[in-house]
Formats: C-alpha cells, structure tokens, sequence
RNA sequence: CCCGCCGGACAGGCAGCCGCCCCGAUCUUUACCGGGGAGGAAAGUCCGGUCUCCACAGGGUGGCGUGCCGGCUAACAGCCGGGGGGUUCCGCUUAAAGCGGGGCUCACGGAAAGUGCCACAGAAAACAUACCGCCUGAGGCCUUGCGCCUCAGGUAAGGGUGAAAAGGUGCGGUAAGAGCGCACCGCGUCUCGAGCAAUCGGGAUGGCAGGGCAAACCCCACGUGGAGCAAGACCAAAUAGGGGACGAGCGGUGACCCGCCGCGCCAUAUGAGUCCCGGGUAGGUCGCUAGAGCGCCGCAGUAAUGCGGCGUCGAGAUGAAUGGCUGCCGCCCCGGCCCUAGCUGGGGAACAGAAACCGGCUUAUCGUCCGGCGGGCUGA
RNA sequence: CGGGGCGUGGCGCAGCCCGGUAGCGCACCUGCCUUGGGCGCAGGGGGUCGGAGGUUCAAAUCCUCUCGCCCCGA
C-alpha cells in the first residue's frame, strides 16, 4: 500500500464558508453516535473533499482541537476507500473527545457504506 | 522528620511508522530530501507601550485615570528600596506602659474650602447637650432625718444609649466638679538637628483648637486626542450601476398588392456590440514576525535595573498546522516476592492551544525541587 | 478586536442610582368554606442576594478582582 495514498492534502479539504453552505443548504445528513455529517454528490471527476465544524459549545479550544484531529486523522486513515465526488462536513459530539480511535474509524466506515449505497441507486 | 504560610524554578526524556503547516534545495510532471513548528500562563482582556490610519494653531474648561516618598523603565494602575499604619510572633523589661527584632498586610493626598449623610437606641449625633445623678441656695411637708417634694442655679466626675458623646491615667483641688493646677502620654504652634524626600528625633510653648464618612459630591497635584492588524497598503474577476469614445443592426415607411432580394429616405426614442476611464465586491498579495529578543560572562548599583563583550535565530496559520498509533527509560501512588537493596504486577501525570508584536497584572494548575518564616515531635 | 446587559425563595421579577426593614405575583403548607374537588377567604414557611476580598459602625446596594450566561458592532 503506497504511503501517497494516506495524504491529506488541502485539495481533499473544504476551504470556502460558500462550500459549507451549500452542503448544509442542499446535502443529506447521516447521524451517529460520535459525530453527525452532511454529504452532497458534486462533479464526479473532483476529488472527494472533507471539512470540520468545531463550535464553541464543545469545549474549550483544546477540547475542540483535539476532537478535530482525532476526526481528521480517522477520516485520513479510511480516505483512500472513499469515491470521489463527494463533498462532507462533519458536525463532531462531545463523545469524540475520548471515544476509542478504533469507535472513530468504525463510525466513518459505516458513513462510507451509507455514501456506496447512495452512489450506486443514483 | 511532619504541618502551615510566602517567594522562585521545572512543566518527563529518547526513538520508530504514518500524517499536517511554513521555509529552502533538487526537479519542474508525479514526487522526494533537509531545516523549523505552542505556553508559563499562549487564557481573562484589567492596564501600559510599539506600529498603522484619522483628527489636530495655542490655551482653558469638562470627562476619565492615578494618588505616602525616592528610584527603575519606552511606558504603566508594574517593579525595587525607604517611611508610616494595622496585625501576629519572639526577646528584654514593667504596676501599667514601653523598647528591640522578625513574618504577613494596607486604594496610604486633603475633613480649620464648601455641600451632603450618620438608621435604631439615646436627654443630646454636631454653631453640642442637663435624662437619671452629684452639689449649693430658697420654700414647703412631716414620720425631725445623711429624709422627701417643688423652684432657682452650679456641674460633664458617675449611670445609661450607641459604631461614635468635646483628650487618657494618676495626684492635688473643690460645695460638687471641671486642664481649674501639676506629672507623664496624646494633640496644636514655633524652633533646632538628621534625611533628596516621605518622615524621624530633641527643645520651647499653648491647657487643647477638635466626631466619622471623600471605594458620597467635591478640592488639590500629576497624566491623558480617537480608533484599532477585520489597523492599514496594493492587485483585482463575474454581475449591476457611473463617465467617455466608436458605432450601426433591428424596427418603421415609400415606389399597385404579397413573398424574397436589393436600393433610397426618415427621425430621434429605444439603444445591441466593442474599447477606454473611475469607484468597488468576491478573491489574492503585503502588513507578518530580528524583537524594549534569548543565553553566558564582566562591571556599576542594597535592589529593580543599566552598560559592555561574546554567541545565537527559536511558529507564522487564515474552515485556521503543531496530530494518530507504538516501544524503552525516568518520576509518583498501591500491592506481591523474606526487612533493606533489588525484582515484578496494576494505576497515575495537571491547567491549558499562538493569530500584529512587546512589558506587566489577575486567574487556572498534577506534582517535584530550592530558599525564607512560624509551629509541633524526636535525637545528639 | 471592541462594546453592552443579566445573575435576588422552586419560577418570573422589584429593591441598587441616594448604604440601615430583602418585597410582589405564581407555586407550596395549614385552617375555613363545600357532600368532595376547584374557586374564594384567613394565616404561615422558605432567600449564602453568582463567588472572594476591601471601604464603612453597618453592604443585595459603594469599590476591586473573579465565575457563568446572553446580546450587539467591525
């Protein structure tokens, strides 16, 4: 397995407050346990692309980072599985701060199954 | 050795794999290599500055802030040193006071510039006051006494109220009293000495002015323009406006009618399209990290701090990097193996995350170590 | 980065400016009324005034620090 396929680089990461809304107004939304998520299907071609919302009502800023890198880093592990053309925002709980890492990559594997579901009735 | 208070330092270390942000080299297509990557509080945003823009002749007033004295500093509400007050402990001494030393602590200018407030209680709460008392005199009453009642006056010793009642203690004095007189203490004024000063010490003198609150209004002295890196500078789409230039299609009409083609004419309304200019949004670039910097040494100073020399470069993001998973060693706690040493099993390691940058303050913090002070126990 | 507001019985609020008694409504308890309940009437209990320190004789109130929540502006 090729260590390039384990990179995060920021063309897989959703950059603009514009991209955002336009997933919470027009995606569809998976809930779970550890985290809730937004997904929409853009063009096909693009690269899959992944974004974090921390708000303040989380905690405090070290809690809120380390539940967005330990979400980030589940999310990177399972990437390379994920198809391309997908746009996610992830709306993290508070049970993502100390949840086993295993629970997280669990979780998003499961949100992956819900896309590969979707992708092929459309 | 244990406990408490105060101050200071540290904030586990070394590796492996996979990632993220910035810089540089190779390459210029993927990629790959090297270097760097959170804190003592980065926090709260309570102060002060650097920097940027706006405003601005000078002065005054107002507002706001500061408030014992001296020093440090770019500056400060910070720090250092000193003075004074409060509180506590130790030693000496005493009738009580007092003297000396140490710890902790204080928003510590002015109450004889003016205004205001001081509940309840109390006679009276601020140009003081006579309620109960005490004393003197006059009158009256009888149960004749160190008596009682009334009136006039003296009095701040005593009682009582209160947080606070016009110096305190003692002696003298007096009808009873009173700084009325005296001694000591306190206070005011004058003066001498020490100190840059706050202030301290001594002497003379006045029988004593005067309640508290200015974190009530206020007065005095000093300081103070406003906003903030989303400051501010530059580049600049798409769309819709603004200014200007070029510009001619569509349309209408006419030659018998209709269709098509061509041509002529009409007038200015609509005004396509192209180009230029300007403002400016999204977006991007800069500001953006070498600075009152950090480390060591020397000198000056009680210290804060300053000066000099040498060395060194240690984050710069913008949906916002500093992470995930492991191993070994070290620290703390609990347990087992014969006590110690040692071995071994399990558990724990806080508060907290840069956003232009510095100097402080305040708050949060598992523990370990160092220093100072106080107390207790034990041993020599 | 800058500005503003609010914490008072179980709940919603006064009192704070100008310091001395913490009050109002709903809720709760007891009694009366009623066959019983409700309504009504009478009486009653309950508050570290978010926390700490200070000023003062005295602090919910004044001052300083601090905690939490909410709302604006760029």
């Amino acid at each position: 397995m090729s260590t390039a396929r384990f990179r995060f680089p920021k063309s897989a990461r959703l950059l603009r407050s514009a991209e955002y809304r336009r997933i919470y107004d027009g995606g569809s939304k998976f809930v779970g346990p550890l985290f809730a998520a937004f997904y929409l299907r853009t063009q096909s071609g693009d690269p899959a692309r992944v974004g974090y919302t921390t708000p303040r009502a989380l905690g405090t800023s070290v809690e809120r980072n380390r539940i967005k890198r330990r979400l980030r880093e589940a999310v990177r592990v399972a990437l390379p599985s994920l198809e391309p053309g997908w746009a996610i925002v992830f709306n993290p709980r508070r049970a993502a701060l100390d949840a086993e890492f295993s629970r997280l990559t669990s979780e998003v594997q499961r949100l992956w199954g819900v896309l590969r579901a979707r992708g092929t009735e459309s």
